[in-house]
DNA sequence: ACGGTCTTGTGAAACGAGGCACAAGGTGGC
DNA sequence: GCCACCTTGTGCCTCGTTTCACAAGACCGT
């Protein structure tokens, strides 16, 4: 539901001032009700007649998101995984900002990614997630070392986790976890295609 | 729903001969029903007053999800990103087989990542995926060489397409594309944690 | 001022996923 | 052989989500 802010600024780009929720439809291949639906859940921003002000829903959505202040992220694993996203695209304009990669391997410590994102020893990890107010955390360590890494992360104050690594994390209540295993995206595009195949 | 497929993994590890939808169900927090449900829609596995078969099941579920060969996978882009996807988890025994990275990039080219994956130049990319018989591609370059990529890897055969890269693709029918773009998955999760900030 | 034409918000209908309960089928003990 | 006991497959129901259809509001040309 959130990929509509992406469409809005893409919209508020091109110079767009108003959107009607058929023109969202078509850009998501939906039905404009559904577009009317969601937004509405969240209070009246559309103008019968008129369609939607693009500044003004921008400006509504990130707030819902949460994304009024930009949002502290720490990258827990500083290898090629964790680099990569460190350096992965602007967030720091969008709402995000990774304030740190965190390791244990000493010859790691002290340097800093392409993009600038300083590596701190992971025993650190609670006073700068602390001080900076980090409430997200990313999981981009080896399997065997994820449920650590979780729990340092609960330990250091973090709210919601997004976890890279191929493992079951077992969580605790109040911090959401979501994992993005690379093997399941790739099962489910492999069954795709099968069904494919046998059609 | 292909999650089932890893927790057989680990009742064949256990030595389990046998398994009863409610013990699947205990271990996904859902209700054995709906295991059933799933399982059914392919054919009956199951055995009344037994349950199912560990090692039938898994065979069933493998061929059901098209890996019954190991799936050849190329990776576009051998940046940070692609390397670390390239040595992630251990797919070459379970299903996908990382066959090569492609990049453009003179000094990369005839290296080979840590795991042993060869990067190649990309205008060898059809020949090697027609070679080995890939149909699936992960795009693990830059947003703006995306589109490129994608095109590319539609001339060379590839039915499926795993997209890290934060721009939206352009795709022509008979190829599946799934996105996994990061900032989304942080904006849902800073949505959740607003919701429950609010709460 | 006023009819025509947009577009939103929303009640009603259609659809699909998830859960319950039970008949059908199979095992093991006696 | 028979009976108590399991477990699957499936018809029914419930519930949330998507879709449709329409009244209410807002602009525009005349």
């Amino acid at each position: 539901m959130s990929i509509y802010l992406r469409c809005l600024d893409d919209l508020q780009r091109e110079g767009a001032r108003t959107v009607s929720s058929q023109a969202l439809a078509d850009r998501f291949h939906l039905k404009s009700a559904q577009i009317r639906k969601d937004l509405a859940r969240f209070g009246e921003f559309g103008i019968r007649g008129i369609g939607y002000l693009v500044e003004d829903l921008r400006r509504n959505l990130t707030r819902i998101l949460g994304l009024t202040r930009n949002r502290g992220v720490i990258i827990v694993g500083a290898g090629n995984l964790g680099m990569a996203l460190a350096d992965y695209g602007g967030f720091n304009r969008e709402g995000f900002r990774i304030v740190a990669l965190f390791d244990r391997d000493r010859r790691k410590i002290g340097t800093v990614s392409r993009g600038g994102v300083p590596v701190v020893d992971v025993r650190r990890m609670p006073a700068v997630a602390r001080r900076e107010n980090v409430s997200i955390a990313v999981l981009a360590v080896p399997a065997d070392a994820a449920q650590r890494a979780f729990d340092l992360a609960a330990r250091a104050g973090i709210k919601a986790v997004l976890n890279f690594a191929p493992a079951r994390i077992k969580t605790r209540p109040g911090i959401t976890i979501k994992g993005v295993d690379l093997k399941i995206q790739l099962e489910n595009l492999s069954f795709h295609l099968a069904r494919q195949e046998r059609a």
